[in-house]
RNA sequence: GCAGAGGUGUCCGAGUGGUUUAAGGUGCAGCCCUGGAAAGGCUGUGUGUGAGAAAUCACACCAAGAGUUCAAAUCUCUUCCUCUGCGCCA
């Protein structure tokens, strides 16, 4: 959400933006909101002078019932309650009227950066830098399923009787692989100096609504019967929510956190021949940064974030690239973004293992999260967000970089005291 | 899960329908006093929205929401949270 300041002050470059983000339909909002702006204004004044002489009127009761001046008393009730009948009428005018406005400024998107590169969608991303030299080796990789099940890592056909399509039996040492992945990065970042945090797995709704808009909620989230809670879709809900309605004491930013958690997504209408497997699926684990920043602070942190990520991936030999996300494939929460891509050498291209997000002041605002700054005004801080990295996805990588002719996949220097000093993972 | 007690500003804490513009203290800031400091004295100190060039003014906010009333921190209902005891449990 932007600061409905921004529509006062300067409604062209919100069109702009728009614009960049080529969605068009929305321009309309603009001048709706500066509309609406106007007249819940003028309602406001008239609303708040009728309580003025309620609350004056009220006094003389007050002091006419000391007195015992019933008959005047009651003259003035009379009059008051003519006065609240006309409260209540503009009270629901209003009501209605900052409902359309906040409902409006939900679809604003956020401000973009001047250097998202601008396009219509997903195919006009643009590569950034890579990170290590892929590697197409000279015997053909299985699909990534076929290697795991070869290595008994993987049991698909029982989650499927068990929970159905989307979850998995991770087997083993490749079971062990993946909490080793997740134990390694927690503390590689832990090393970065980010504080380590294990949050709820289950949130409110209040949050969730906090977060996303209820279509998102509804494509995303798992909601617990008879209950006002939620299996989180990633820990950067309960990670932000943690400081929602906070002042944060400014000595103490940034927040840098590392969180870890298990991922619920109900992944609505999402399909398609590479989504078979470990690829897609209603429930990960991920291990996840988020900083919470002063203003100045935020663009620094978002290089280092996703530097932070592509030092993981490089210590663990997997090639990977940044995707700087543009325009018009970028969130309406967001500033700025960027995807890690892993390389895949089966389907030799890269693919998406983690996302790093700016979204200025856009996700505190919703939330109502501030600092206290040395002049003594209340601002909202700035939020970011990274994947460290989510298995089971990662493992696709993981493998596929690490699959050796014979079938066995090699363990990367850095992990093996994560697997009891095991070197690779061989066909039983 | 059951029973009891609670939730008020930075914090502590008073306040059971109308002089509460939320007492008092504490913390913080400024000034006076002092050679300097402590102590003491004085003054100012919450948030949001709107109006205004500004001083300032108005409205709302006492966990959240709804209700009763001319008037609610105060009364009623619902929800949430905290503490204490009991029960259950990895």
């Amino acid at each position: 959400m932007i600061d409905i300041n921004l529509i006062r002050n300067n409604s062209e470059l919100v069109k702009e933006n728009i614009k960049k983000k080529f969605q068009d339909k929305k321009l309309p909002l603009v001048d709706e909101v500066l509309n609406l702006d106007k007249k819940a204004r003028t309602l406001k004044q008239e609303r708040d002078s009728l309580r003025q002489n309620r609350n004056a009127f009220s006094d003389k009761i007050g002091l006419l019932m000391r007195d015992k001046k019933i008959e005047e008393a009651n003259k003035i009730k009379e009059e008051v309650r003519k006065i609240n009948e006309k409260i209540i009428e503009v009270e629901k005018e209003e009501e209605l009227i900052s409902a359309k406005i906040k409902k409006d400024m939900m679809l604003i998107p956020n401000i973009i950066a001047d250097d998202v590169p601008i396009g219509e969608n997903d195919s006009k991303n643009v590569e950034g830098e890579r990170f290590l030299e892929p590697k197409i080796p000279d015997f053909e990789i299985p699909y990534h399923t076929d290697i795991l099940e070869k290595l008994g890592g993987i049991d698909i056909d029982s989650s499927r009787r068990t929970s159905g399509q989307g979850f998995y039996y991770l087997i083993g040492d490749i079971a062990r692989l993946h909490s080793a992945i997740l134990s390694y990065a927690r503390d590689f970042m832990i090393d970065k100096g980010f504080t380590y945090v294990v949050p709820p797995f289950m949130i409110r709704s209040e949050v969730v609504s906090g977060v996303m808009s209820f279509e998102e909620m509804d494509d995303m989230m798992y909601k617990i019967e008879g209950e006002d809670l939620f299996l989180i879709g990633t820990s950067e809900h309960c990670m932000i929510g943690r400081f929602m309605g906070q002042i944060i004491d400014e000595n103490k930013l940034p927040l840098t956190l590392t969180s870890y958690s298990p991922c619920f997504r109900k992944e609505k209408g999402a399909h398609g021949i590479e989504e078979r497997g470990i690829y897609r699926i209603h429930q990960f684990e991920k291990q996840e940064m988020i900083v919470i920043c002063k203003p100045e602070e935020a663009n620094d942190w978002y290089e280092k974030m996703w530097h932070y990520t592509v030092e993981l991936f490089v210590s663990l030999e997997i090639p990977v690239r940044q995707l700087i996300c543009c325009s018009g494939d970028l969130a309406d929460l967001k500033y700025k973004s960027c995807d890690i891509e892993a390389w895949s050498p089966r389907q030799k291209k890269y693919f998406e293992v983690g996302s790093c997000s700016n979204l200025t002041d856009a996700q505190a605002r919703r939330l109502n999260i501030r600092y206290k700054n040395k002049k003594g005004e209340n601002v909202f801080a700035y939020t970011l967000n990274n994947t460290v990295v989510a298995p089971p996805r990662m493992l696709i990588a993981f493998i596929e970089n690490h699959l050796q002719k014979d079938g066995s996949v090699i363990i990367p220097e850095v992990l093996r005291k994560y697997m009891g000093g095991k070197e690779k993972i061989e066909i039983k």
